[in-house]
DNA sequence: TGTACATCAGTGAACGCGCGTTCACTGATGTAC
DNA sequence: TGTACATCAGTGAACGCGCGTTCACTGATGTAC
């Protein structure tokens, strides 16, 4: 079925590091069946690595929404710190996912208010309001840590050393310390 | 000759994205052999990417030393503004060397200090010597730096749109300006 | 209930492709006498 | 200067591989009568 091929996928995309290593025959064998049975479903390679962008991007945008939720609603830095923290947790447990998102950004409608960057601004201007002093305007400041965070991430993804894991989230708190003033 | 390879290498890696486009028939086109001629110079396709990478490096290297020597020495957040401009500059001009060099970052020998990062560490050093007040320590202003730097290039490189570079230069004195107080 | 038939998800085999790499060769260059 | 020979950078052809994709097929499932 479509369901198991693109769970198939996703376990390889899990396991390997990146796009590079997800190929037809490839999720073929994790799924147990034959490459030509992939058509009966996807139409080319392509629309199934689209499938599996739009539901890793619906996966990120939830876990972001579910620790945006689960912090009290007076504390807006809190809330801010949470999504952050989804966001990079999310980019650490599936690298090879996080990768196909971000190498693949620009195949998405441009950044919606409810995409990971759009949560980040809301979350700064709700601390704004909340009478917190930011260094720069609410936009920047989403901008800086969303950027700085990617930046931490992916440099830990090349660096290949799973105990520096811990340093990408004092990172973050490091980094929106720095936007408040 | 081996140069010729090199250089036929590094033509390739600015034209294409990455590293994935980089093989060794591809590189034999552009420098107008044979595909077996590359082993007379080379063992097999991973030393050949070594050398490019020795390379890249010290190019990277030498551009943002250059781009310190350039600023009076008594203006040190200049040099260092300086030094990361170059390094973006770099990563701009050059996306395919830049990711090739990032990428790989595991196989040099760990940032020493006449390093990118290790130039920039030392660069803030100065500038809390010379009276400039940080928010956080030299080492972690470089790194904050240094990894948001990183982060807007690759997203830019992710993005796609030569439009934006000047973002990446903007972006880059706005994260100076949060790490000095 | 039983039979004939249509549908269609899944398949094995094959296609052409580009890849990294090997191998025996060739032909120019330089050295020895 | 002329000749015989060694060296070795460069080569064409071939290898085995994994890839994306196509195609005619098969066999189970569901419907019509």
């Amino acid at each position: 079925l479509r369901v198991e091929i693109l769970q198939a996928a996703a376990r390889l995309l899990s396991q390997l590091g990146g796009e590079q290593g997800l190929s037809i025959r490839g999720v073929a064998r994790a799924a147990g069946i034959a490459p030509a049975s992939i058509y009966r479903h996807f139409a080319d390679k392509a629309a199934l690595v689209r499938a599996l962008i739009d539901y890793d991007y619906e996966q990120l945008s939830e876990a972001m929404g579910a620790a945006d939720d689960s912090c009290p609603p007076d504390d807006p830095l809190g809330r801010v710190r949470a999504q952050i923290h989804a966001y990079s947790q999310f980019a650490i447990e599936s690298p090879g996912h996080y990768r196909l998102l971000v190498n693949n950004r620009s195949q998405r409608p441009g950044a919606p208010a409810t995409g990971p960057l759009g949560r980040v601004v809301a979350g700064f201007e709700r601390c704004e309001r909340a009478g917190i002093k930011l260094r720069i305007p609410p936009h920047r400041a989403a901008i800086v840590v969303f950027v700085g965070t990617h930046g931490r991430v992916a440099l830990w993804h090349a660096s290949g050393d799973p105990d520096l894991a811990k340093d990408v989230s004092s990172f973050v708190d490091e980094l929106i310390d720095l936007v408040i003033d």
